[in-house]
DNA sequence: CCAAAACTGCACTCACGGTACGGTTTCTCC
DNA sequence: GGAGAAACCGTACCGTGAGTGCAGTTTTGG
């Protein structure tokens, strides 16, 4: 790795935390380059203005989450075979995750861009709409493999079951954050967890 | 009302539904005065600062909210007595509310303001923070009636189940903006009413 | 050692938030 | 209808932050 590469990395690191904490309008490149020891000219000379920036950032957050989510689901489906039992090990795990973080969940790039949209080109925006449907794939396909096996309590739809999981992290994200209680999002993935029981676990014969 | 309250919400509609379409930073007072039509002089005669502004706007935004809830859950209690089909009912009519919207929810000003709050002051901050606990426990009331009724199957906890209503509004206005998916709100609702029922609704006996 | 990569320094421009203040129009009430 | 308050307008100004341009300097890897 060059050390440009490096200085890059260090970049994004520094921006993505101020961006999540006050929003990416109000991250100023001064303070970026000032916390990276870096100048302006240095900065430019990587990225050509905030919306590289922010292309960037993103590309890197969904690359960390993708790889989360690997980890995890494949970790469940490590320690049972059933489809269900699978998928509620890995909730629990993404809940435990989650409660792990230091100062909570830092915050979704996603949800600080959909609330910003004019400021990024069509590029970025298209970025993020495409990582949540791949989310949403991934979390159908799981659910697909469920109702195989274990047909649905009530008449729901498993596209919407799906998205379901990143409107609650989203939403306990930001629950989170303006209560100040890091908390809210664990329970609202373990209460997601108790739902996905309800509708397919069989119900308990007399 | 005299003609200043009146430009006063003009100004207020205005900058609402730009903080909505692009952030709160990303909003310039010019070009909400451009569509006022009055001068930077007669803005800041109105607010002495854009945090006035969001004050202002927040204040506006919880009180129609409230004003929505009230109508909707009055109503559902009018059309059954008992508490599990008033509350299904008026999540029913929360869902086609929030699709009649004709371009789809405009965005949680809540929500957009969580992601942006170095730009505020506490007061602003602590008036989010209280509209969240408020809906908390609107929603965690209406849930107390009815466990009284119908004992949840699974060992939930009622606050939770509260909290994630709110948590998956607000994570669905943020999908259907990124996917530019008005319905998904919409469905977001009524999947959500399908887990109410699971968790409170006897079950079939045999 | 040399060329490319990775910067620095400086001098700008433009947009935006905000201040200051004197002047002018428009209500409102007596 | 007149006085005074409320609701503005105009202009000039400051600080900050994004972004440009470009010449010069250091660092690094082959």
């Amino acid at each position: 790795m060059g050390k440009g590469e490096a200085t890059r990395e260090r970049i994004l690191e520094i921006a993505e935390s101020a961006v999540l904490a006050k929003g990416f309008g109000a991250t100023s490149i001064d303070e970026v380059i000032a916390e990276a020891g870096l100048t302006k000219s240095g900065f430019f000379y990587h990225f050509k203005d905030k919306n590289a920036l922010a292309h960037e950032m993103l590309r890197r957050y969904v690359a960390t989450n993708d790889q989360l989510f690997d980890e995890i689901f494949a970790r469940g489906h490590q320690l049972s075979d059933d489809p269900l039992q699978a998928f509620l090990i890995s909730l629990k795990l993404l809940a435990e995750t989650m409660s792990d973080l230091p100062n909570g969940h830092p915050g979704c790039l996603i949800a600080s861009i959909c609330y910003q949209e004019r400021l990024f080109d069509r590029e970025v925006r298209e970025l993020t709409a495409q990582s949540v449907r791949d989310w949403n794939a991934r979390f159908r396909k799981i659910l697909d493999g469920i109702a195989a096996v274990y047909p649905p309590r009530e008449p729901v739809d498993l596209d919407d079951v799906a998205d379901m999981l990143s409107c609650i992290v989203d939403g306990a994200i930001i629950m989170s954050k303006t209560l100040n209680d890091p908390s809210r999002l664990e329970r609202q993935i373990l209460i997601f967890r108790s739902c996905v029981k309800l509708m397919f676990a069989p119900s308990p014969l007399p």
